[in-house]
DNA sequence: AACCAGGACGTGA
DNA sequence: TCACGTCATGGT
């Protein structure tokens, strides 16, 4: 068994699984006695049910850039608050009601224009799986939330890439710093089952254990996957 | 009270 | 290509 897939099987003995991509919408997603919603599903890889639910995920995608997901609840929340979850409502709502709505998240100005703009693009696929070129080529899309959008919103076999995943495994040396979004994202697809769900837990599960264990500032006592970190004075 | 969070884009070298 | 500045809110 490969370093990768033992990372992942200790992950999953460690935390579970873990339900991503979170979504505000679907049976189930009650408002918990915080006031939050608890839109993650375990164990369930059959979501999203619908066309609203792909682009819930989409939106999410675009407004968790660089923003802690609290923040994005929110905003998803007063999106969902003046029905604008979908693309026709997002395009034809007030400039300013958009920016407020979003501002939670951060960027507002930047990703008011992103949902505008891939709004106009998901209504040209008419409910077509996008090629990941058509993905990069919309303003405000990147590699990651292409990958993010393709690997939640349309369980396509494409492993994401983020802050995280470069910060856990660069510290356990399975990867190099100066390796490129692609290549790393090559290197776990060859290590690991192509399948989906592996992709989407997996990703879940290095975001849980980055915040866990893996911060920017490591606190590595305790630490799960210490055994398998070569430099054992760390 | 600085630091960080599930990045992407524009610019100049 | 690539390094760097910009964008912005909210939690710790």
């Amino acid at each position: 068994m490969n370093q990768f897939l033992k990372v992942y099987k200790i992950l999953m003995k460690e935390y579970g699984p873990q339900g991503w991509w979170p979504l505000l919408e679907h049976k189930g997603s009650n408002p918990t006695a915080s006031g939050r919603i608890t839109g993650y599903h375990p164990g369930d890889y059959s979501l999203p049910k619908d066309d609203h639910q792909i682009f819930e995920i989409c939106v999410g995608a675009i407004l968790t850039q660089n923003t802690a997901w609290p923040n994005v609840e929110r905003a998803l929340l007063n999106l969902r608050r003046l029905g604008a979850l979908n693309p026709e409502r997002i395009l034809s709502l007030e400039e300013d009601k958009l920016r407020s709505a979003i501002r939670p998240a951060g960027y507002f100005n930047q990703k008011a224009k992103k949902l505008r703009t891939f709004s106009k693009f998901f209504l040209t696929l008419k409910g077509r799986i996008p090629l990941r070129e058509e993905l990069l080529s919309v303003w405000g899309v990147g590699r990651e939330t292409a990958d993010s959008i393709l690997l939640y919103a349309y369980r396509q076999p494409i492993f994401v890439v983020d802050a995280y995943t470069r910060r856990v495994f660069s510290r356990l040396n399975l990867i190099m710093h100066d390796w490129d979004y692609d290549k790393i994202r090559k290197e776990f697809e060859r290590n690991l089952p192509r399948n989906f769900e592996t992709y989407q837990e997996f990703h879940a599960l290095i975001v849980e254990h980055a915040k866990r264990f893996c911060k920017k500032t490591p606190e590595c006592s305790g630490c799960p996957l210490r055994s398998l970190v070569k430099d054992e004075s760390i």
